[in-house]
DNA sequence: CGAAACCTGTCAGATCGCTGTCAGCCGCGC
DNA sequence: GCGCGGCTGACAGCGATCTGACAGGTTTCG
């Protein structure tokens, strides 16, 4: 699960980006209106979180941006302005939740979590699948309601495969969810941490479509 | 577009009823848990708004029960109830968004557009033929209802075939289509992709016109 | 601070399924 | 009945995937 932070105020950057490291995302920051205008159209986020006070690039202007140029990614706006004009503003620029500053950070993950979830058509934040419930919000899967221990990467490779439903997900597509594209490993990396998943879960969670990808559920 | 909004205050209901309304929903109501239970599950809403502070069942176990059942109209809370915490619980039981009381109507309908907005964005890249549905997104065929598994090759000729709807497709173009001009493979390579398709399709599905080429549906 | 435990990317060898080719059979069209 | 295009089962090559081993790096704990 990507995340974008777009913050020019270091300390709530780091704030931010302890916050959602610890939900699970995977997070990438930028301080200004261009460079997020330029990344955010670019990369393939599952959730922006878009602070409206920038320097350069206005924050609503970059939203409109990404909105017209087909940008679907959902956005969540942090303003510091009260007056709530703005933030019909913000949402009818096209964003899909605010926060008012200041703002408490487990609210802020609740909300990052509910508009991840939308996105992906889905409803409540804990599924079972195969014998196995995931719990998408405290970070839990249990087999039989005896939880199991996952490392980081392995619950977001997961967490990743379910909020896909069960669509057939390339191994790029996930190699660009789970490291982004900084320091791009091999693509063998992902095929380690599916067979680390897979001798944990048990067999008929994740089924390989050689030539396609992996997805949950049965074969 | 369909909203149903369930207030057990008469004045707040009339105020969501008339703003709704000029926003161009058809606006239909509730006042209790029980009610809005049965009716939110039964209906077909584009938006419900809904109290959390209800007679009869509470708001959140409403919420969860229209989760469960696999509704996933979206859902906007309102909230009397001041403490973010409350919030969050909402957000997790399944609520799209919230609205903490008191609000302006204005900024209601902006969220109400914005999630009924999200909702229709959710789209069908998946079409039927033959009594097949070709889901090209999840990369799954399926015959009524079940899925079959077709190798990489098998599903981009499927899928070319489809999308020349019913016109017959001569061997050379899709030896083309499939492998490019490169390297080029036999004709009979097309031959043997085709067996193996109607081997997991079944009878009726492509047609051979012999001499001119293949087309899908019945001969 | 140092050691142990753990996480994770890479590699190499094993495995498995996809796919093109071939040879022979089948059936249409004449 | 004949000829030719199309069909099909068998098979082997190849690339995709799996997996165990290993090492660098990080965190945990004493």
């Amino acid at each position: 699960m990507r995340a974008f932070v777009v913050e020019d105020d270091a300390r709530i950057a780091a704030d931010l980006d302890r916050a959602l490291s610890s939900a699970g995302f995977l997070v990438e920051r930028a301080q200004d209106g261009d460079e997020a205008w330029f990344r955010g159209g670019t990369e393939n986020y599952d959730l922006i979180v878009l602070d409206l006070g920038l320097p350069g690039l206005d924050g609503l202007t970059v939203l409109k941006r990404w909105r017209t140029e087909g940008c679907d990614t959902p956005v969540l706006i942090l303003t510091a302005r009260g007056a709530w004009t703005e933030r019909v503003d913000g949402i009818d620029a096209g964003a899909d939740d605010y926060l008012p500053k200041p703002f408490r950070m487990e609210e802020l993950v609740a909300r990052a979590r509910a508009l991840v979830r939308r996105a992906a058509g889905r409803g409540g934040a804990t599924f079972g699948i195969a014998g196995l419930s995931i719990d998408l919000n405290r970070m839990v899967v249990s087999r039989d309601g005896v939880p199991l221990h996952l490392t980081p990467l392995e619950f977001r490779l997961l967490s990743y495969l379910a909020h896909q439903q069960d669509r057939v997900v390339p191994p790029g597509e996930l190699l660009e969810h789970l490291y982004g594209d900084e320091d791009a490993k091999e693509a063998n990396a992902i095929e380690a941490v599916i067979t680390r998943l897979r001798r944990k879960l048990g067999p008929g969670v994740i089924a390989t479509r050689r030539g396609f990808g992996y997805h949950l559920g049965q074969g």
